[in-house]
DNA sequence: TATGAATGAGGTTTCATTCAT
DNA sequence: CATGAATGAAACCTCATTCAT
C-alpha cells in the first residue's frame, strides 16, 4: 500500500546517534552481507529497537548508501589528486595502490562489503554507489592504459584484465591487516605494489 | 566420483531432472546471490513449481552444496595431479593458473558464486563447501611457498598474501571469457600467468 | 528493498478459494474501510493465515481492484445498454436509477466501499478503479444533460450538481435494503426515482 | 459554548497553537482520511514535531472530536432555531437545506470528513461524535415526517429514505463551492432545494 | 512549549518448506 | 513426479505515543 511520504529528509546533519548506527550497520553488513543482515541485527548492535532506526534512516538502503558513498567518493578524490601531481606511470600506479590499501585499512568493513556485495548493489540499483564504483574502475584502467602508452607497462596485457585484477587484489588487502590480519598497511602496500608492478613492467 | 549426498533418498542416480534443476539453480544463484535467489526463481527457470523442487532436493542448501562441491573437488584433483607430475615451481604455478582459468571458463556461474558468496557460505556453515575452499587455498599457498623455498619466488612477499591474491585474480577470470567477455581461456590464462609469475619471480 | 519479481501472474482463473477470499475481503473492507482493514482480518475471516493470502493475491491492492472493477464495469455495461435502447430522457434516468439500485442491492458491501472509500482509492492511485468511477459519473452527467437539452429536465439545475447528487443518493441505497434495511430493491428504486424526478413536494 | 473537553488539562482556553493545529488536522484528515492521516502529517503542516502535538492534545482521537463536535453542535443549534421559528414544512426544509449548505461552505473539510469517514468514526466509537450525527439525522427525519403529516410532502416516500438522501446530498455540497468548485453557497442551496423539493422534471 | 529520541505494537509482504491430492 | 494450497517465521517498515532535556 503506497500511502507514505518521505520521512527522513536528506539530513546532512551528522547526529552522533546516526554515526553510531552507521558504524554498527557497517560491521553487520560486512559480516553477514547486506541481504542477510537484518535491521534487527543492526538495532541490537546499537542497543535500539529496529523500528527506532527509522527515526534516523528512512530505509536499509539509505544506510548502505551512507556507508559506501563517502568512502568511495574519498577514494576518487585521492586518486585524482595522485594522478594530478604525478608524472611517472610506475609511480602513479604505485601510489594508487598505496592509497587504496591505506583506505582499505581504514575501512576494512567497507572494503569487505564492496568486495562481496557488488552483485547485490547492482540488483538493488543503488546508482549512487554503482556509478562511483564505475568511476573508480575508470581510474585504474586509465592508469594502466597510460603506462602502456608510455611504453612502461607491457602491451601484451589487456588493460581491462590488468585493471580489474589490480582492483580485486587491492580490495582484498583488508584481509591482511588490522582486525583480520597482522601486517601494517605499509607492508601490505609494499608487497602488492611489488607484485603488481613487477608483473606489469616491461623488463 | 560420488557427488550426491543421500539426504533426500539414496540417490546416486543423477536423474535428468535433478541435473536440469542444478543448472537452473546455478545460474540463478550466480545472478542474484544465494540469499536473494528464491527457490521460486529456480522453479520458474526450470518450468516447475517451487514445491516440486523438494522431490529432488531436501533444501536450498543441498542445491548449493551440489552445485559447488563437485567443481571444487575436481579443482583439487586437477591441482594435485599437476603438483604430482611437475617439478619446476614456475611451471607448477603456471599450470595451476591455466587449470584454474579453464575451470572458471567451464563453470563461470560457479566461479561467480564462489567469488561473491564466500561470506554467505561461511554464514550457512556449509562445511562440505568451506572445507574444500580451504583445501584449494592450501594448494595455492604451498605452490608459492615451495617456489620461495626453491629460491624461484621472491622471499619478501608473504606467501599468504601472494596465494590469496592469486586465487582472487584467477577466480575473477570468468569476467573476461565466454558469456561476459570475449577472450579465450588460453588468452586469459596466458595474461594472468604472465602478470602473476613475472610479479613473483626473482629476477 | 526492491528485489522482487511478480508472483501471482494475472490469473483469470477463478479458483474457488480466490472467490472465497474476495468475498471475505469485500465484507471486511466494507466494515472497516480499506485502510483500517488488515490482511490479517481477511485471513481470519477466511480461516487462513495472512501470509497464505499471498498465494492467491499479490497485494492488498489487487484484492481491492478485483472487488471493485467487475462491479463497476458491469454497471457501465448495463448503463450503456439502457441508454442504447431507450429514447425518453425521463425513462432513461429512471431506468438508470432502477438498475443502479438493483446493483447496489446485489453488492451492498461494494456500494459501501465505493461510497466511503473514494478518498482512499484516489490516494492509492488505483487507476483501474478511479477511471471506471469517472466513466460512471459521465453516464449520469450525460443522462441529465440530454434531458435538459430535450426540455424535459429543468435548465436551472447545474447538470454536474444534479449528476453527483443522484449518484450519491443511489449509492446510499444499500442502507435501505437486504442486510441493513428491510425494503426491496424495487421499492427503493421507485422511491428514489420519484424523489429525484419529481421531488418531495406534493403537486 | 464550551468546546474543549478537559482531557489534556483543564483547558477551556483555546490557545492559538491549539487552534492552528486543529486547522491543520482538519485539512489533513479531509485529504487523507482519519486513518491514513498520520499525526506526523499534522505536525508537518503545523510546522511542529509530531511529539509536540501531545502538549496540546492527548490523542489523535481528541483532535477528531474537537474538529467535528463544534461544527455538528452548531448545526443542531441552527436547525433547532429554524424549526422553532418556522411553520411551513416547505419553508422549514428549505431553510434547513440553506443552513446546512452554508455550514458546509464554511467548513468544507469537515463536511468531507463527515461524508467519508462515518465508517471510521463508528469504528473508533467516538460517541461524542456519532451521537451528534444521530441527532442531526433526527432533525432531517422529523422535518420530513412533519411535512408528510401536514400533507405537503408525498406520503409514498419513506421518511427515512428521504431524510438520509437529503442529508447525503447536502453533505456533498462542498464539492461545488469555494475550494473545489466555483458556485456560491446561495446558488448551490437554491439548486439543491429545488431538486429536493420539486425534483428534476419540468412540470 | 518544543525537540529529538525511543518504544512497542502492529502492518504488509516474502519465502523455505510441507503435504494432500 | 508434479501441483496448488497452506504454514509459520521472519523481514522491512509505520506510527501513535512517551519522555528526558
Amino acid at each position: 500500500m503506497a500511502t507514505s511520504t518521505p520521512r527522513t529528509k536528506a539530513r546532512a546533519t551528522e547526529s552522533a546517534r546516526r554515526r553510531e548506527i552507521i558504524e554498527a550497520a557497517t560491521e553487520v553488513f560486512a559480516q553477514k552481507g547486506i541481504v542477510a543482515a537484518t535491521v534487527r541485527d543492526i538495532g541490537e548492535r546499537t542497543g535500539i529497537l529496529s523500528g527506532s532506526l527509522y527515526h534516523h534512516f528512512s530505509s536499509k538502503e539509505e544506510m548502505i548508501v551512507e556507508i559506501l558513498v563517502p568512502v568511495l567518493r574519498r577514494q576518487i578524490e585521492v586518486f585524482d589528486a595522485i594522478v594530478a601531481e604525478t608524472e611517472d606511470p610506475d609511480e602513479i600506479l604505485g601510489r594508487l595502490i598505496v592509497a587504496a590499501v591505506h583506505q582499505t585499512a581504514a575501512n576494512p568493513h567497507v572494503a569487505r562489503i564492496v568486495q562481496n556485495e557488488t552483485l547485490r548493489l547492482r540488483e538493488l540499483a543503488l546508482d549512487a554507489v554503482t556509478s562511483l564504483q564505475t568511476e573508480i574502475m575508470a581510474r585504474w584502467s586509465s592508469a594502466v592504459t597510460q603506462g602502456v602508452a608510455a611504453g612502461r607497462f607491457r602491451a601484451d596485457v589487456d588493460p581491462r584484465v590488468a585493471a580489474l585484477s589490480i582492483a580485486d587484489v587491492v580490495l582484498g588487502a583488508y584481509r591482511f591487516m588490522k582486525p583480520m590480519g597482522r601486517m601494517s598497511a605499509n607492508q601490505v602496500a609494499a608487497q602488492l605494489s611489488a607484485l603488481i608492478l613487477r608483473g606489469l613492467d616491461t623488463r
